[in-house]
DNA sequence: TATTTAAGATAGTAATACTATTATTTAAAA
DNA sequence: TTTTAAATAATAGTATTACTATCTTAAATA
């Protein structure tokens, strides 16, 4: 984890793991908008201050809670495709681990990555859609994400090694992912997996879209 | 527009239009975090209470301009694609328009569609990804971007009737015409267009992604 | 035992996101 | 023309947010 992020490291004491904890149940339940250091204090038992003395402001707290997911899903990835040769099912592993629903990971305690996928689909983009994008990227608060689309982008180049546009292709499939989750739950016409509204649709969706552009 | 958005129209006063105008400007120039009703008032030489006589809050105001853009995109849609048959050229049209930044045009006096089409990059998906996203969505506070994803589907569909996945692809097509643009100026690396930096890049990168998935 | 270090408790501030009240100007209706 | 209503301007006030500062206590380390 980038040590400017944090002031203290969280997972250094039992403070900082129940501000991580806390912090992901209360931005799943209630959104970004709604957190504060205050209610996070409540939650927790501490204090305001005592919040203030891991993390300098909110928006470092959340590209944290982000970065952390994005490392996590970094290690499922080589994990889960470590055996596989074939650049193809490498792919297609890649799309369904980022377009389903993780289910709660019992080795970290004080994290539950189930709600953090949530919170991704509803408010990854806020990490990086602000007036100080191009500090926060100077300061490496985006390595995770771009580590993650260097490798999907390998393994693109893999299936199709002329193929000319592997990191947006990437970030497509990352982003898309979510936000295409998001339509299905929220905003339904905007999809086409509104009767089922199952995830299973979307990559069907996204291996279609993904395989025929790399096959030219 | 729909009224649900304000409790006054802004298009029926001088004070109206310039809320609209400045608030534009504002949001352009430090995003929509940084941006309050005290200083759009400032900017404008009236009073905080004056612009909450016209929007509730700051959200539905953001809201207002963006469904003022997605008007305005079409309406320039229709016009542009107004005698053309083929639907594929229809849909590249689709793709240029949405990717391209757009020229004020000078008939709209109190809008800057340039800038309007950058708010849209940067913070036009902080419209919907809000915990009452429900909420906004039954006042029907979406419904251009919907009625453009519908539009844009069935060219989908002219191009090939049988392509089962015509508005998820519609918004792939909006959502990403925004967020690779975003990515080629702030983040490059997770973009292959870093290089130029050229808008053209991006057109071509999604009409590669688009006639190679609905060209079964 | 002395000394850092983390945590807890409390207080305070500037800014934000509003609401309310009153006075003044403008414009439409009687 | 006068009356009346509507829009705007001016001012004040509140709860909450996003912090900063300080002081005390508890625990770990040297």
């Amino acid at each position: 984890m980038n040590p400017s992020l944090y002031l203290r490291d969280p997972e250094q004491s039992e403070l900082g793991k129940n501000i991580i904890k806390h912090s992901i149940q209360l931005i799943h339940d209630n959104g970004f908008e709604a957190f504060t250091f205050k209610k996070l204090a409540e939650s927790i038992g501490t204090t305001e201050a005592g919040v203030y003395r891991y993390f300098e402001n909110k928006h470092k707290l959340l590209v944290y809670i982000i970065s952390w997911y994005w490392g996590w899903i970094q290690f499922q990835l080589s994990y889960q495709t470590n055996n596989i040769e074939d650049p193809s099912i490498k792919l297609k592993k890649v799309i369904t681990l980022l377009s389903t629903n993780v289910e709660d990971d019992i080795t970290t305690g004080h994290v539950d990555e189930f709600q953090l996928h949530q919170i991704l689909i509803a408010e990854g983009s806020k990490a990086y859609l602000t007036n100080h994008v191009g500090k926060d990227n100077k300061q490496q608060f985006f390595q995770p994400y771009k580590d993650l689309c260097n490798t999907i982008g390998e393994i693109i180049l893999e299936c199709n090694p002329k193929y000319k546009y592997p990191h947006s292709l990437a970030s497509t499939i990352i982003e898309m992912a979510h936000l295409q989750n998001f339509f299905m739950n929220h905003l339904p016409t905007l999809t086409d997996f509104s009767k089922s509204k199952d995830e299973k649709e979307i990559i069907k969706y996204l291996e279609e879209l993904v395989f025929n552009t790399i096959r030219i």
